[in-house]
DNA sequence: GTACAACTTGAAGTTAACTTCAAGTCAAGC
DNA sequence: GCTTGACTTGAAGTTAACTTCAAGTTGTAC
């Protein structure tokens, strides 16, 4: 009854499968030391960083580019508030974007259904910003993805 | 110079690679009449077909969801006006709720910049609305995911 | 009529973010 | 001290949405 928390109480105040957990360590998103068994011990701290972990996830960033976002944190002592608002107000700017990007998308939607166009040259749909002449000929008419996922791989 | 297209020329037009042009069509997302030596022709209708499928995976649907929506398109006839506003409205209200979400997000963020909880239990940034009463005790403190791809698998 | 780019296929590979499994070890209550 | 549930590990499996590859075929420009 100390300040440490066990993988299934960690699992289940946060709301992640302790394979999750598990993984997110090995990732290094997350740490925990041992019992003199071997089994893992979670701060309190965890919590924190693991509801960051899940809003973050929820916005649609990528494990690494939470990773980057946690490596911002202090590595001695526990992070404050401040810390904490650092890295949220870095966030911030994504989700203006990621709003701003799906109002264009809904407007140029009703402006679609108005003119019943939805063609890949003139409409704002599919071609949102002027940026088909600053991409190569060959994607002129994709748009930048939204989520990373939605992303054509390499 | 019929109004047939080919694959490279869908291609370039669409933006997407080749590759995902054949996978699309084995997906049943899109469909090609072959010439007399098997290559693929599109009909110049398959570019609107992609446009939409372009906007829609911006929007982070997967591609099962844009099959259905595509399923409603009429199958006789060359799809007008009308059938694309229909299955257009039916995103309108996915966008509205999308972005609902992530406004709640980024005025939880400010709130939590302010008070500097980011806690589990209190905060709106990892706890959005009130539905951990409706959810099982396990899951309570986890966000409905926005997009599909940041679920848990199962 | 030939060269060469564009096309065809099926199978296998890729990436992220996990989960599942098997076979064993730890911890805690009685 | 024993039982039982919680925990450990590494390896392999999963899903979506593609891409890459190899080996062969078609289309067309000269």
């Amino acid at each position: 009854m100390t300040d440490q928390l066990t993988v299934s109480e960690v699992a289940k105040r946060s709301g992640f499968a302790a394979s999750a957990l598990r993984y997110y360590e090995r990732e290094g998103l997350i740490t925990a030391s041992r019992s003199d068994g071997g089994q893992r011990r979670y701060q309190r701290d965890v919590l924190r960083r693991l509801a960051f972990i899940a809003a973050a996830r929820r916005v649609g960033l990528t494990l690494d580019e939470i990773r980057h976002s946690l490596g911002l944190l202090p590595s001695g002592r526990t992070p404050n508030k401040t810390d904490w608002s650092r890295i949220s107000r870095s966030w911030r700017s994504r989700l203006d974007a990621e709003i701003d990007a799906l109002e264009v998308l809904r407007d140029s939607l009703d402006r679609c259904i108005g003119c019943g166009c939805l063609s890949l040259k003139q409409c704002g749909l599919s071609n949102p910003q002027d940026e088909a002449a600053l991409r190569g000929p060959g994607a002129a008419y994709l748009p930048q993805p939204l989520h990373p996922q939605a992303e054509t791989a390499r």
